[in-house]
DNA sequence: GGGGGTTCCTTTATCGTTAACGTGGTCCTC
DNA sequence: GAGGACCACGTTAACGATAAAGGAACCCCC
C-alpha cells in the first residue's frame, strides 16, 4: 500500500492540507514545518495519488495521442516530439494506435474522453468528424496533426501538402522527367493535398500525363508497402511507362521502387522515384530515397507546444493551424540523369 | 463539462447508486429501470468518470510502458504488440521514452508509480535495479522486456539472447566465413547474452578469432547506426580483416553495412553481414540484411498477457519468466559465397 | 399470521486529494 | 487595550464514483 498524505499528517501531528500544502509550494506554512513535512516525504519517498489529484482539480497531467500507426516510422516520431515536450511540463502520453481503422479510433477517443484527459492529439483515419463533435462536446481541447479536415475548424498542425506534392513534382520535373506518375494514398487530407500540388506543378509546365498515371482502386487494407509495389506494378505496364514516379509517402515508395527493380529496371536512370517522409533509414535503401521532409518530429514538438497553451487558456478561443514548411531531400533515386 | 452519474440519477429519480450498478451489470436491478438508465446514458453519451472510479477501486486500467526508444521500430512493434491485446481488455496504454537514459528512466518511473498504474512495463536502460525496488515497494506488478538483469527476480519477456548469438555466428560459419567479428551492443543483458552466444558458437567450432574482433569502446552516446559505422572502420583496418561480422542489432548493422561499401568492398562476397531484430525494412536495403527475429510483436502480446493475469492474481506470486525463440532469416547479405 | 426469502432500490461511508474558508496567535498601531 | 494586519495552520466540504449494509415491498408456506 503506497504512502498517502494522511500517513504523514499523523506521523507529523499536522493536518493533511499542510501536507498538501507544503507540496504544492504555498508559502503559508512555517519554515520549520515545511522542513519537517519535506524530510518525512523524502524518507518514505511518497508521491502524491496523481488519480485522486485528478478527480478534484478536474486535471490529470495526460494528453492522450491517436495515430493510426504506431510502427509508422512518421507517427512514431511525431510521438516523441510530443513526448518529448510534455514530458517537461510533467506530463504523461497515452498513445493508442486506430490502426487505420475509422471505427477503432472513434472507440478510442471515446474511451480517452473517459479518461478525462487534459487534451487530446489525433492523426486520424477517420472519414467524418463525429468523434470530434463529440470530443468538444466534453470540452477537451484537441489537435489535429498530420491530416485535418475541410469543414472542421480545429487546432491543427501539419505541413503544406500541396507544397509537398509540389516540391516532389518541381523535383523530377528538375532532373529531367517528363513522364511523371503517381502513387497516391488514401481519400485524407494529407494524400489529396499532395495529389493536387503534384497536378499544379504539372500543369504549370504544361506536362499533361494520362489519367491513368495516377492509378486509382489502391486503398484497400494493405500495407502500404504491398500497395505501392501494386500501383507500381500497374504503371509498369503502361506504354509508355512512367519515367519519374512521386509517391505518397516512404513506403510506398520502398514498394515502388521493389517493383520496379524486380522489372530489371534501374532507379533512377529508367524511373526516377521520390517519397514522402523523410524516414530515417530511407539513406540505407537499396537504392537512397529522395524525399520530402515533413518535419515530423517539429510537428510533436509544435503539437505539445500548442496543447499546453490550450490546457491554459479557459475559453475556446479560434483554432489555430500550424503549417511547417516541407523541405526537399534529393538523394540517389533521383540523381540527375547522364 | 460532461455528464455524471449525478445528473442521470436526478433526471430519473433514482439514486446514483443505482445507475452505477446498471453500468457495471449488477444483476439487482430491475429490468425496467434498467432500460430507462441505458436509454439516458446513451441520449447523452455518458461515459464514467475514469478517474474517479480509479480513485475507489484502486484500478486505472492503465498499464505504463517504458523504452530506451520510441522510434526505434523494435521497441515500437512491441509497443503495438502490446496495445493490441491491451485494448481488449479496456486498457490503455502510458508510453514512455527514456531515451537511454538511466536517471530519465527513473525518472519516468516515478512518475507513472505516483499515477497508480495497474502494471508497468519496462525495457531498461539502467545499470541499477533501484527504480524495481521502488515499484515493488508499491506493490506494482512489473514485467521486464527485452532486456533483464542478473540478480533480478522479476516478471520477464524475452528471447534467448544466448541463442540469438549462436544462431547468427553459425549462419556466417555455415556460409563459410571464418573470420567473424562482432559488433556489441551497451553492457546490458540482451548485448550480453549475444556476444556470450557468439563465442560459443565459435568455441564450439574452435574458430578463435583475436581479442580485438570485438571493438570495446563504442558505447557513447552516439545512434546505434553512428557507432555501427564507427565500429566496422575499426575492423576494416585489421589485418587480416573479417569476412564475416555479426551486429547487436539491426541499426548497428545498416551502419557497419554503409562503412563497408563505403571502403568498396562487396557484402557478402568480401563480409557477410547479420544483424539481429529483423525490422520491417530490412528487406529493402541496399543489401537486403539477413537478421535474426526477435519475435518483438510477439514479445508485446506476451507481455501483455503476462501484465493482465498479475493485475488479476492476488499475491505476488513467482516471478516468471517468458522466453521466445529467435528464428534466423538470411537474406542477401549473408548469401551464400559462390 | 409470523418467519423467511426474494427482489429492487436507497443510505451511508469511503477513496486521497484540493479549495474555500475559518481561527487562534502575535505584533503593531493609535 | 481595542482594532487590524499578518502568519501559520486547521476544519469542512467537495470531486465522482464504488462497496457494504440497510430496508421496504411483496410473495410463500406451514
Amino acid at each position: 500500500m503506497p504512502v498517502r498524505m494522511k500517513d504523514i499528517a499523523r506521523d507529523l501531528g499536522v493536518s493533511v492540507v499542510t501536507v498538501s500544502k507544503v507540496l504544492r509550494n504555498h508559502t503559508d506554512i512555517g519554515e520549520e514545518t515545511r522542513q519537517r513535512v519535506l524530510k518525512r516525504v523524502r524518507d518514505l519517498h511518497f508521491q502524491p495519488n496523481l488519480t485522486a489529484r485528478a478527480l478534484v482539480t478536474g486535471r490529470t497531467y495526460t494528453v492522450g495521442l491517436v495515430v493510426p500507426d504506431l510502427v509508422h516510422p512518421f507517427f512514431a516520431e511525431v510521438a516523441k516530439g510530443l513526448s518529448s515536450v510534455l514530458r517537461k511540463s510533467g506530463y504523461s502520453l497515452i498513445i493508442t494506435s486506430s490502426e487505420e481503422d475509422p471505427d477503432l479510433e472513434a472507440q478510442e477517443i471515446d474511451r480517452l474522453l473517459a479518461r478525462r484527459l487534459d487534451a487530446i492529439i489525433v492523426a486520424s483515419a477517420q472519414w467524418t468528424v463525429a468523434s470530434f463533435r463529440l470530443i468538444e462536446e466534453q470540452k477537451t481541447p484537441y489537435i489535429l496533426v498530420d491530416r485535418q479536415f475541410a469543414g472542421l475548424p480545429a487546432n491543427f498542425v501539419g505541413v503544406d501538402d500541396e507544397l509537398v506534392g509540389e516540391l516532389a513534382t518541381d523535383h523530377l520535373i528538375a532532373v529531367g522527367c517528363r513522364r511523371i506518375a503517381h502513387i497516391r494514398g488514401p481519400e485524407v487530407s494529407t494524400a489529396l493535398g499532395r495529389l493536387a500540388g503534384y497536378r499544379r506543378a504539372l500543369a504549370r509546365c504544361d506536362l499533361r500525363p494520362p489519367a491513368h498515371y495516377v492509378p486509382e482502386g489502391m486503398a484497400g487494407d494493405d500495407e502500404t508497402e504491398v500497395r505501392g509495389r501494386a500501383a507500381m506494378q500497374k504503371l509498369l505496364q503502361l506504354d509508355p511507362p512512367p519515367d519519374g514516379v512521386f509517391c505518397y509517402n516512404d513506403p510506398t515508395a520502398v514498394g515502388a521502387m521493389s517493383a520496379i527493380l524486380a522489372a530489371g529496371l534501374r532507379i533512377p536512370e529508367d524511373i526516377a522515384v521520390i517519397g514522402c517522409g523523410n524516414v530515417h533509414y530511407d539513406a540505407s535503401l537499396r537504392v537512397p530515397l529522395s524525399s520530402i521532409d515533413q518535419r515530423s518530429a517539429v510537428m510533436g514538438e509544435q503539437a505539445a507546444k500548442l496543447a499546453l497553451s490550450l490546457i491554459g487558456a479557459k475559453a475556446s478561443a479560434k483554432p489555430k493551424s500550424i503549417i511547417l514548411e516541407p523541405k526537399l531531400v534529393p538523394r540517389a533515386s533521383t540523381a540527375r540523369r547522364p
